[in-house]
RNA sequence: GUGGUCGUAGCUCAGCUGGUAGAGCACUCGGUUGUGGUCCGAGAUGUCGCGGGUUCGAGCCCCGUCGAUCACCCCA
């Protein structure tokens, strides 16, 4: 074993794969950004009290899976294990909400939660997200939803699906909470559970045992609580992803874990990742801003796992051809040592006009040379002699028909300006 | 955090009832003078995750530890 390793639970992108993940979170921000969001880009600690607030100290991720430390001058500090509470905090420190509504921003990074890791979960994992603040419309909760639907959709991922339901208002939820709390009151329940049940009762509906699943089978459903307004906004919700075609279901057990959760709730699901299924999920917010001290303004956002979002585009299959494996239009090759400094300095020109070009360094022969090029994925590559030095013109060849074509050295940035 | 499984070359793995390690792929070089992807030949590579123990002897058994993985929990 080596002395050093990686800490426990952490994910790693390095070449050849890296390529892939690179692209799934492009693909992830190109979808907002198409749709009006900006950037914003949060430190990846924040003062503890920001987590506990917003998120909910009842929440596992709060009580035991932050990764709390004490900085030197004492203060509390916690590695961000989740992304809206520092957008929200952002938002009123810098008075953001002041200007027109709503807010659109997007974000990407690290997230840190210090749990048992397992494939697609880990202790450092990466997302993007997004949040549109200020608006308590449907068509922002569709927008939201369609924003994350699009981008899977781009990178051709076909394993997953949608469940939606709505928690209801402030409303909706206390008269449900009442009739949910004396209905479990009646069960008979391990301790363990009864503590998860009395820290927030709608947990019990996300159990996985047959037994609490058939104790709950009858329990009153939230979405049958909701108030007029909710009921409605909900069902325009609806209306709107089948308009656009947007398959889902409605889950009425659904259960975050974060407690800030209101209104539109959902969950996007990978079937061929096992238990780590969620590849990204969200819902709105009503009153985590007034909660943060800031304005009363409700928000919708996501959250996307870059990582289980690789993962199920893996189990997909679908980056075995389609993706190029290289940016290198050129891959250059000095014929010997004593045209290794006419071709560097090539290479350099080149750059600086925007091609993206390689050469091959080292000393080897020119068909370890020509080897290099083949595994740079370079779309041509050139050999320069002391004959194309003194004549001008090099054989510019295509890697992929092997055929080659006399091209000008003086005129190469031009030959791949024009393509 | 709880329980199960696993940990051998860069990768995927083999290694018979305990006798000090192999294959395929990848890699490097070569198959006569300046052209890769196929083929043929040659070569390098491991403190068998780490630490203890049992034994004349351990990759194989036992304990611990670290890590991965599966399920629970939770969630991205």
């Amino acid at each position: 074993m080596r002395e050093l390793q990686a800490p426990k639970g952490v994910s790693e992108y390095f070449p050849p794969r890296s390529q892939y993940f690179e692209l799934v979170r492009e693909t992830l921000i190109d979808s907002a950004r198409t749709a009006g969001y900006s950037l914003m880009e949060l430190p990846v600690f924040e003062d503890t009290e920001l987590f506990k607030r917003g998120v909910g100290e009842s929440t596992d991720v709060v009580s035991k899976e932050m990764y709390t430390f004490e900085d030197r001058g004492g203060r509390s500090l916690t590695l961000r294990p989740e992304g809206t509470a520092g957008v929200m905090r952002s938002v009123i420190e810098n008075n953001l909400d002041k200007l027109m509504l709503p807010i659109k921003v997007w974000y990407s990074g690290a997230f840190f939660r210090a749990e048992r890791p397992q494939a697609g979960r880990y202790r450092q994992f990466y997302q993007v997200g997004i949040e549109a603040i200020g608006l308590n419309d449907p068509e922002i909760d569709f927008e939201v939803i369609a924003v994350a639907d699009r981008a899977f959709k781009k990178l051709g991922l076909e394993s997953y699906r949608l469940e939606i339901t709505s928690l209801g208002d402030a409303k909706s939820r206390a008269s449900h909470r009442k009739d949910l709390v004396s209905y479990i009151s009646k069960l008979k329940l391990d301790d363990a559970t009864l503590e998860r049940a009395a820290l927030n009762p709608l947990r019990l509906f996300d159990d996985k045992r047959p037994e609490i699943r058939e104790a709950m089978a009858s329990a009153p459903l939230l979405l049958d609580y909701l108030s007029p307004e909710s009921k409605e906004n909900f069902a325009r919700v609806q209306e709107l992803l089948n308009s656009a075609e947007i398959k889902f279901t409605i889950n009425p057990l659904m259960v975050r874990g974060l407690d800030y959760y209101t209104g539109t709730t959902f969950e996007f699901i990978s079937d061929k990742l096992g238990a780590q299924s969620g590849i990204g999920g969200g819902g709105r917010y009503d009153g985590l801003m007034a909660e943060l001290g800031g304005n009363d303004l409700s928000g919708i956002g996501f959250g996307l796992g870059v990582d289980r979002v690789l993962l199920a585009c893996e189990a997909d299959g679908i980056f075995d051809a389609s993706i190029n494996k290289s940016d290198l239009d050129l891959f250059l090759i000095a014929l010997s040592s004593d045209e290794k400094a006419f071709v560097s300095n090539l290479v350099n020109q080149l750059r600086n006009q925007g091609i993206a070009c390689d050469m091959a360094y080292g000393d080897r022969a020119l068909k370890g040379a020509m080897k290099s090029a083949d595994k740079s994925g370079a779309r041509f590559s050139a050999v320069i002699g002391a004959d194309e030095i003194t004549s001008g013109l090099v054989a510019l060849k295509d890697m992929k028909s092997g055929e080659s074509k006399e091209v000008r050295i003086s005129s190469l940035a031009e030959e791949f300006k024009s393509n």
